[in-house]
DNA sequence: AGCAATTTTGTAATCATTACAATATTATTA
DNA sequence: TAATAATATTGTAATGATTACAAAATTGCT
């Protein structure tokens, strides 16, 4: 990787209850899990990655369920779905504009910073534009050596 | 739209069977005719559209023969299937470097046209970037009146 | 024409996601 | 606090796009 990767995120896991309350999200316990695992591991989780991480801990825990938040979260606007083409969606609590690079080779996905003053889609100029995103494909510095 | 908007592209219809033998594609009828439907269709057809249009003009087509052929042709590099999170893939001949715009409303998918020097991805200087999508989500102009 | 390689086709399987109704939990009211 | 309403969770079944696969058709070559 290289020092102009994209930094993590600072959300502080103590508040996550009020941070979902904030965007009109009960806080149940199951939807503060998922979401501190979201920004725990920035790896870009699948819904299985999620509920297989969380079945021990909430051993109730239906994938349904994680479903149900993850709809959700990205319906609130906490969360996105990356746009990958890939088998399974993938999710992010970053949703600050920032691009993804997928490896073919390892399937690692990458974070990269997108600097939004040079960054401008040209000829939507009458056009909302609620949501970019930008990816990548390829292979990784690690991969290539 | 705009004046910005990207150009439709030029390729010459009649050469479509020399196009795909120089990128390694037998051009039988089914594949001449699907290449075709591309280049002609620039609203980014998903498998159905492409099938249900040429069931006529080709009766014996088989969905899976529009499904084989359209992973070969993102397989040669002559197509690409857009990222764009929606139940059916798209799907676009022209493969040089543009932005989609979805509109959330009607549905339409808008190119536009990404200036390659305003748009750097940042932090990937030892990667192997293969390919780049640029996708927009949100209203379009003629939605918003 | 005869033979081998390739392509097309139809059907069945896959599998991620959603629909749905029952159950459990939480909030509100009395 | 107990009763009741609202919301959340769960398990199972359905959905539907895509793929797997093998038979049939077509094509290219001798
Ligand atoms: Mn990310
Ligand atoms: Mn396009
Ligand atoms: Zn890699
Ligand atoms: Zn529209």
């Amino acid at each position: 990787m290289n020092a102009e990767v994209k930094n993590e995120m600072n959300i502080d896991v103590k508040n996550i209850g009020d941070f979902l309350k904030s965007h009109g999200i009960r806080p149940s316990y199951p939807r503060v899990k998922i979401y501190e695992y979201l920004i725990r591991h920035k790896n870009h989780p699948t819904v299985d990655m999620i509920y297989n991480s969380l079945a021990d801990v909430i051993p109730s825990l239906s994938k349904t369920t994680v479903y149900n938040t993850l709809n959700m979260f990205v319906d609130k606007n906490v969360a996105i779905v990356l746009e990958m083409n890939d088998s399974e969606a993938r999710y992010d609590a970053d949703v600050s504009l920032h691009g993804h690079f997928r490896c073919v080779k390892c399937g690692s996905i990458y974070d990269f910073n997108l600097d939004s003053s040079d960054f401008r889609p040209r000829g939507l100029d009458n056009f909302l534009v609620s949501e970019v995103q930008v990816t990548c494909k390829g292979i990784c510095a690690g991969c290539r050596t």
